[in-house]
DNA sequence: GCTGGCACTCTCCCTGGTCAAGTGCCAGTC
DNA sequence: GACTGGCACTTGACCAGGGAGAGTGCCAGC
């Protein structure tokens, strides 16, 4: 038995049980495709395939679906690339052209990557902890009120407005931010953070309260998880395109969009390269059938942050892969730009 | 046949359908309530009802439902005012105290929203055109950009940066800030708009190039529908209870999710009090099992923006209206303070 | 104006039977 | 040895028919 033809029925079996969502037969996988023998052959074919595990019968007189491991080899050495056509091409570059600001640039690339894919799109935020400071400003304002603005390289502005317990003068207010702007500029911002711990020491006695309160929040900003985890989530309405099992298909993965926890995880870490997680292998029962392609996106070789989308296990996987990875190199590219 | 009577059975079958989510008969009603008086009569009743089009049947030999008019005679004449249990008062205090600022004050009210109606809870961002502006910074960065960040009167940071054809010296980026924000604090936001574009020519013919620029975006912000428009949407998950019916209870609703514009009208205008839109009164065919609970929010007598829950026509009105009033009023309270 | 009783009308659910799809296996052929 | 054609077998999907149960409308009587 030709191990290559064997694969090539895989191959078919995924690609016909995605487009039309039903078991496929041998006979009707004959008619889609030139395999150039009988049905009984592909029978054959099929029942070894079963024993290794790559597909199964949903009941005794049904046709094939593929099992995540079938999925699994599919997507690791039998897809094709499909490259993305010119005209999605352009639809993303129009749809991100014209972001004002970071928080825009993530908006729209959920809703191009949603569009594209069909399917539900999640873009993390770029993180915090992989940025550098770029600007620092630290400004009064009526009052007691000072107003903390943090730049990072990514773009992104974080900014914060504290109460101090007196009204600093504007001396100290310049004098704290161009210290605060030589100690924390260029560095990473866990690294900014420690410094700035150290700085406190360096003012006069009667300035610390005021010092004190500034580079805490300051601190705290630098290390805020909770914006470490922010993340946008859309496409919601493809959910429908999940099946027709309400409690098997869709709850579990509107549970899982509710739970920002559950969703970075799922996103995983930013490893890099293109990132394909089927079924049980998101480590979730209740998402058994559904796959997460994600891929981490960054300006130049450092990864910022995560994208990629939820689906179902039988989805059309070189089409997502292809629009995920475009997107993310267009979104590194844009928050390099920036 | 007395009036009270018959609207008391209308009241109870709206509990017992919104209890159970099966049409009510005669006799189950008679079990759940002490009417004082046999089936028959309320047989009697329930046909009257159903004349004035308070009610239905869905086929000859079920019980009845309560029709959209039900729902609404029901809000607006039986309705008893529910007010929220002391534990869900603390939920709602403990969980916005803490926000630290006006992104987070949106989110965290979104899910303690979708937590105490189960439903889906939607929270727009204080509006920009109805605030004030409090302050406005102009910073140079490096080169020639420069950080232009405006706080309103809701405690709304608005930051952006842009890249000016020529570096401005101090002086001019010094004079810059004073006469803009001599000419916009305090101001509605639109007004501050004009106000700046007649500021221009006020400047030395050499520096209008950078003046422009720099007012220019200034006033894109100021009007800028898009930040106007954002909104939150939090507990998705809770779709699970629309209905089983996925594609006239669910689909709807997640469509509508994704299109914001949808979303804002569904909303309504800020009118003040709590706004409560039941089926075909949403004004979307699609929507007509769904309903939805809206109110104002803002500052003292100031509205700033809109948030509700959208649930099924099936709700249960008193509790969901407590709650959306009560969030309302403490993310009003919370900006107030900021 | 309320009540008890009765005939009537539906939907729901279970049963049984047919149909079509698809398989596994075996004997035969290149 | 690998492939093919044929055949018996299994099984879910679909449909019709027949109670059972819930609920109604109406009528005569109190």
């Amino acid at each position: 038995m030709s191990d290559d033809r064997r694969l090539d029925v895989l191959r078919a079996i995924v690609e016909d049980y995605v487009a039309t969502q039903e078991p496929v037969g041998s006979r009707s996988l004959l008619d889609r495709h030139q395999l150039g023998v009988s049905p009984a052959t592909i029978r054959n074919d099929m029942a070894a395939l079963e024993d290794e595990g790559y597909i199964m019968q949903p009941h005794t007189s049904a046709g094939r679906i593929p099992t995540d491991k079938g999925y699994r080899m599919f997507v690791d050495r039998l897809a094709t690339v499909k490259a993305l056509s010119p005209a999605e091409r352009r639809a993303i570059e129009t749809f991100l052209t014209g972001a004002v600001d970071v928080d825009d640039v993530v908006q729209r690339s959920v809703r191009v990557l949603a569009q594209l894919t069909n399917q539900v799109a999640i873009v993390q935020y770029p993180s915090l902890t992989r940025s550098t400071v770029r600007h620092i400003e630290v400004v009064a304002l009526e009052g007691a009120r000072v107003l903390l603005v943090v730049i990072t390289s990514s773009g992104r502005v974080e900014q914060r407005i504290i109460e101090l317990v007196e009204t600093p003068t504007d001396q100290l207010v310049g004098d704290i931010r161009s210290r605060i702007t030589q100690a924390t500029v260029g560095q990473r911002l866990p690294e900014a953070s420690l410094r700035l711990a150290d700085m406190i020491e360096t003012f006069a006695p009667n300035d610390r309260p005021i010092v004190t309160s500034i580079v805490t929040t300051l601190s705290q900003t630098f290390t805020n998880e909770r914006s470490d985890e922010r993340i946008a989530v859309g496409g919601t309405a493809n959910l429908v395109r999940f099946g027709s099992d309400f409690d098997t298909a869709i709850k579990p993965v509107l549970e899982a969009i509710e739970e920002q926890v559950v969703l970075l995880k799922l996103l995983g870490e930013a490893t890099g390269g293109l990132t394909v997680r089927i079924g049980s292998e998101t480590g979730h029962e209740s998402l058994s059938s559904t796959a997460v392609v994600s891929s981490a996106y960054g300006l130049d070789d450092q990864a910022l942050a995560t994208l990629g989308t939820v689906g179902p296990t039988r989805m059309d996987y070189p089409a997502t892969m292809a629009a995920v990875g475009a997107v993310a190199r267009y979104v590194g590219r844009m928050l390099a730009d920036n």
